[in-house]
This record gives C-alpha cells, sequence and structure tokens, in this order.
DNA sequence: TATTGTTATACTCTATAACTATA
DNA sequence: TATAGTTATAGAGTATAACAATA
C-alpha cells in the first residue's frame, strides 16, 4: 500500500480487518519514527526482551519474539554493528553466545521509548484516557488467547 | 515470525505496539480461512470494494483500496483468471477498463463473508459482546482519523 | 546423534521505472 | 503532454535447507 490512507467503507464490517488495518498504520507509523534512531521493528522487539531477559542465548531470544534463527543472525548483526549489543561466549556452551546489552544498547532502549510513546499518542489522539485504557484492555485479552488462534480447521 | 504466538510481556506496554501484534495474528488468521476458497487478502479487498462501487476502472478501484497500479494488475489477473471478475472495455474510454463482478464473485463474496464472520468469531472468542461493540468502536475512531498519521516529524 | 549459530537460497509482498496505447 | 494499464525489476521481510563447531 502506498501509505495507509482511509479505509473504504466496504471493509469496515469486519472487525478482525479493522484490526489488521490499524495494526499496517500502528506498525508503519512506529517503524518511521524508530528508524530516526536506527532501529527497525525487529531490533526494537529483540532490543526490549534482552533488556528484560538480562544475558541470554541467541536462540532463547529468537524464541521469545517468534524469530526464526536465520532471521536473528541478521537482526543480532545490525544490532551489534551499531554498538547496542555484545555477542559473548556463553561461559559452559561453546556454541552458543551469551548476549550483552551495551551502554549505548540502553540509551537507544530508552531513546525508542520516548519515541513510542509520542508515536502512541499520535495513534490513539483521537480516544479519550478512558478509551484508551478501555482499548488496551480489550487488545491484552486477545493478546493472551492468541495462542490458541491460527491454526486452520481441518 | 513462524506463526503468531504469544507476545512477550516486554512487549506489552505500549498500546501501539500491541495492535501492530494482534493486526499480524487477526489477518494470519484470516487470510488462512479465505486461502481455502482460493482468494488472498488482496483479492478479498479489491472483491469487496468491487460489490460495493459497481462497474469501475482499475486505476480508481486500486486508489480506494490504497494499492499501487502495478499490484493492481496482478490482482485483477488473478481473480479474472478465477472467473470472479471480467475486464470489460470502458465505454468511452479505449485506454481504461470497466471491471465487473461475476456471478461467481458474488458467490465467492457470499462465501468469504461466512468465513470472514467464523474467523472473527475466534479472534473475538475472549470477549464478550459489549466488548467486542466496544473495540469496534474503538478501532472506527482510530481508522477514521489514520489518514492525518504517518508522516514523520519534521 | 542432537543442538547453536551460520550461510545460501528462495519465496512473498510491495514499490519504482520504463513502456504501450490511447486521450 | 498526460493518463490507463502493463511489464520488468528491485527491495524488504521471512522462511527453508544444508553446513561447521560443539555438545
Amino acid at each position: 500500500m502506498p501509505g495507509p490512507q482511509l479505509l473504504h467503507a466496504a471493509l469496515t464490517r469486519n472487525t478482525g480487518f479493522l484490526i489488521s488495518w490499524m495494526g499496517l498504520v500502528s506498525s508503519k507509523h512506529f517503524s518511521e519514527r524508530i528508524a530516526s534512531i536506527g532501529l527497525t521493528t525487529r531490533m526494537w522487539g529483540v532490543l526490549n526482551v534482552l533488556d528484560a531477559e538480562g544475558p541470554i542465548t541467541q536462540g532463547a531470544l529468537g524464541a521469545a519474539v517468534n524469530m526464526d534463527p536465520s532471521s536473528m543472525v541478521s537482526t543480532i548483526d545490525e544490532l551489534e554493528s551499531h554498538g547496542m549489543v555484545e555477542r559473548r561466549r556463553h561461559p559452559s556452551d561453546r556454541r552458543a553466545y551469551a548476549l550483552h546489552m551495551t551502554e549505548q544498547g540502553r540509551e537507544t532502549l530508552a531513546r525508542g521509548r520516548e519515541l513510542s510513546r509520542e508515536a502512541q499518542g499520535e495513534l490513539l489522539a483521537p480516544l479519550s484516557e478512558e478509551e484508551r485504557a478501555q482499548l488496551r484492555e480489550l487488545l491484552l485479552k486477545l493478546a493472551a488467547a492468541s495462542g490458541e488462534l491460527t491454526s486452520p480447521p481441518a
């Protein structure tokens, strides 16, 4: 799509389609913002989970963000080349890395969180504080149950 | 992502990210369903708008679903090869087509709408009727305003 | 024999630019 | 000169398979 614009009324009937649409709008908007500090959405996800989980294996991190191993390689490559993450050797398993966040990684993450809040504010501008909280709760319920989804019927 | 599963808690803080995530879950789930009747998400969007707008030009249809002209060509090719849409010549402009939906297109659309309702029911299963209506209203507000978004700051 | 991470490869989706036939 | 549609191509993003080092 050449820039998400207005959704045709005919495509507005199904709430699932609405969610997909707003998901595209949101991720496009957000990725434009964090691009200004050299981040992609994938890097963003990895950086956040790494921050929460501490030194962790590349495979475990990939599993946590639902990214396959080969995509992880290039994502970590990017983060490392920007000095945000270090690949150190795992102390007891010489096949594996222990990924560490650098000081610059932490600074970038902090700056990214500011941008993230800004982007969210713009995205949710049409909603009142109460409505934002409502939306957030509803989405959390859906996300919590989304693991049981996605398998096509027999 | 190898199949949307659970979202890591660290990525749950930002509502914008939540929307993106659920958008991926929803569109993956939905596209798996309509694949069973030979439709892709793009074909689905075009079919719905074509149904609403009646015979229409390829370019106008592309604008209505925010799809660039070259992507429209392959999408209409698919629809035409499945006998759902016909490219007839525009009565007064021989450069343009007037796209017509066939009877089979209408049948597929009707069947797709059933699948769409089913998929929506599964996606929104964790929500009560009242919550579903809430979510729908909130998303409509956001979608209505999404045109003003997406441009990065100066 | 299995696992961690890597490489090479391919497939999908989407966008860009150059082209044709009309206007 | 501009527009409707087409073609060829290139760029993301993501997935698969084969591989080296280590377990």
